[in-house]
DNA sequence: CATTTTTATATTGCGCACAATTTAATTGCT
DNA sequence: AGCAATTAAATTGTGCGCAATATAAAAATG
């Protein structure tokens, strides 16, 4: 016997968490490829669209709850808040009660993108030709995973 | 009536699609994390630890193979390949039938590091909490999408 | 009140991703 | 054979992601 059940079932095992973390990577990728186009009418990247998103349901927040908000650190979003400031569509500015923070809030220029930015979720969702329902279980399950995670 | 029914599951589509691509993102950059100290020790990164896992499993790949299985282009894959060279985990040599081609195939050391990360694989599935069937479900579906971005 | 400790952001350096371009080799066409 | 078109890989430049470190301000401690 080369290949007792139990190696069988956990070579299986490991297989499959393999497939799955790079179906999570690749897929991830494929999406942003498919962000592209519509964000580039933006002139915005993926990264800075979340950002975005975040100060469009809450304008004002500090350098770090966007960060907690989105998983990333200043290394990260100080460079690309920069870039953001630097197209006027948010602006920087040290917390007078507190100057080691940063306050971030959408210039005129960023609250009258969101018009703009309207559509795209809209061109996502018919491109990845997925049912509603399909959908909210794999949004489900996806977030229920990260949260695992980060345990 | 400021929210007639029709606005109000239109935006909640498009809600959760943003979610989706942002819990994909999210979740593919928390299992790069998690990974990050067990290749540490392998002295890889995910990606190239992504190249090894396809050169494991068929040695001797042209770039383009490559860029093929992990959907990356050569812009990532050459800069990637040279560090796993300098690393003297692959060889990189042009293909003598098609002198534009460069054939990767593992040194002695390339194959050696497998036994080193047949454990990875188990710790990642721990960490991740998630029961077999849940995993095989959630890998499924997130392939079935790449492949319908794909398209 | 002075000093340590903690906290928030910024900086530096490395390795992806990827668009755009370049280089060089092969194929197709006449 | 000669030349355009195609193909494979490499190069260049930009923007993340993140570890490690630096800077500076606030909080905690004695």
């Amino acid at each position: 016997m080369t290949r007792p059940h139990a190696t069988l079932d956990t070579d299986q095992a490991l297989l499959l968490n393999n497939q799955l973390c790079f179906a999570l990577y690749s897929t991830s990728l494929a999406m942003t490829k498919l962000y592209k186009p519509l964000l580039d009418e933006l002139g915005l990247t993926y990264p800075q669209y979340l950002v975005m998103l975040v100060l469009w349901e809450r304008d004002g927040l500090m350098v770090s709850e966007l960060g907690e908000r989105l998983a990333l650190d200043s290394g990260t979003l100080t460079p690309l808040l920069k870039r953001l400031e630097a197209a006027e569509l948010v602006s920087r500015v040290r917390d007078l009660e507190d100057e080691r923070r940063v306050r971030i809030t959408l210039t005129a220029a960023g609250r009258k993108l969101k018009a703009r930015a309207r559509k795209i979720p809209g061109c996502i969702l018919a491109a990845s030709q997925c049912s509603l329902p399909e959908l909210a279980a794999l949004t489900q399950q996806v977030q229920s995973l990260r949260q695992r995670l980060a345990a």
